[in-house]
DNA sequence: CCATGCAGTTAACAACTGTTCTCTGGAATT
DNA sequence: AATTCCAGAGAACAGTTGTTAACTGCATGG
């Protein structure tokens, strides 16, 4: 079925490649909405024009870097929300985590909290559409649970989406005190881990 | 003490706002870091020179754009977050407030949630600042209340911080929804609820 | 082996950018 | 009434941008 890759298109994807990893580069310190097609093209040693052999424009690209920062991110979901005996165990497991995918891909994080909001449209829904489907995963996941009887879909929905807003916070405050002094870096993790904690009890307590 | 404003430095006051009042409305499809200076003196009317008579760069302007966006927001805290007989009527009566603030002042919600991790330096510093003010008037609000009794000063800046995250959250979500069907936006707001109060009931329940 | 396809190049375009220097009109100060 | 001050205008600068067209060289499929 699946052909050898061909010297050909080989060659293509690795400047495809070359252009998503610079763009990335030149994303730590703006945003998508200034960020030039010929910026990208110079710090990867190729004329301008080649752009377009890939992308149609920068927002185009943008789309592919949110594909490339979320779209692998999916299976993680069940191994990180799937049910355990201690839950204060797999909050500090989820929180690790976190602090390991951003300690790993932290363009890839930023990239996704500064776009997230920011000004390029097509962008922003991507990122949208990546975050739903997140949420969806994670209240398929939570419905396994034991605790998540006599839960209303509307219920499970809601603390889904708070979940996957407090890993966003989560992952964006460890990016500020990325090259922050060790003690600052323990302190954001034990908050993480507390504000988790405490969404865990409230939902231990929703149904009084 | 005060003198009268002078028709000069009210004539000054004017395009400086001019110039505010224009970079906000640009900036609702755009990020900071690709707005141009004579994008905005264009927008106003006036020459692009002009612009350094009030600020140094656009970055210096976001920087300002923060103080319009926040700095009047603070004394909203104590009425918000004061104690009350009723939990959930204290939720409601903060997430209405949330939505009318959204719905009165767009831009500079859409702003402060795009430049938050926007590409500019300088601005997020200014909105980190801001909120953390924020975080520290809430936590101040949180300790008056009786149910904080024996809560460690860190549980108490943890919640706070929570909250101020959740009212972020809160608010891009209504702007997302905001020129959206009526259904959709009476959702939005049941979400919100919800969340805060889960959020209020692991408060309730954290010393056990 | 030859013809086709196509990633990447080169050159040129009109439009735009931030910043400098010089100038002007009128309010503010003396 | 004479002088100073200064917000804004005007012109010019070197450098940048996205997009177009026509090209070249080489891997590919017949």
């Amino acid at each position: 079925m699946s052909h050898t890759p061909g010297v050909r298109q080989e060659q293509k994807r690795k400047t495809r490649q070359a252009l998503l990893d610079a763009a990335l580069g030149l994303l730590e310190e703006q945003s998508l909405s200034s960020l030039g097609l010929r910026e990208v093209t110079r710090a990867v040693g190729v004329a301008p024009t080649a752009f377009y052999r890939h992308f149609h424009s920068t927002a185009d690209l943008g789309v592919a870097l949110v594909e490339e920062a979320l779209g692998s991110l999916h299976p993680m979901i069940r191994t990180t929300m799937s049910p355990a005996e201690d839950d204060d165990e797999r909050i500090d497991r989820a929180v690790e985590l976190i602090a390991g995918h951003v300690a790993a891909h932290p363009a890839h994080v930023r990239f996704i909290a500064r776009e997230r909001h920011g000004g390029v449209q097509p962008v922003r829904r991507a990122i949208r559409e990546q975050l739903a489907r997140f949420a969806e995963e994670v209240k398929a996941e939570l419905a396994t649970d034991a605790s998540a009887a006599g839960w209303s879909d509307t219920d499970l929905r809601m603390l889904a989406g708070l979940y996957v807003d407090q890993m966003l916070i989560t992952a964006s405050l460890f990016l500020e005190t990325l090259d922050a002094p060790e003690e600052e870096r323990r302190r954001a993790v034990e908050t993480a881990r507390r504000q988790l904690r405490l969404i865990s009890v409230g939902r231990t307590h929703w149904l009084d």
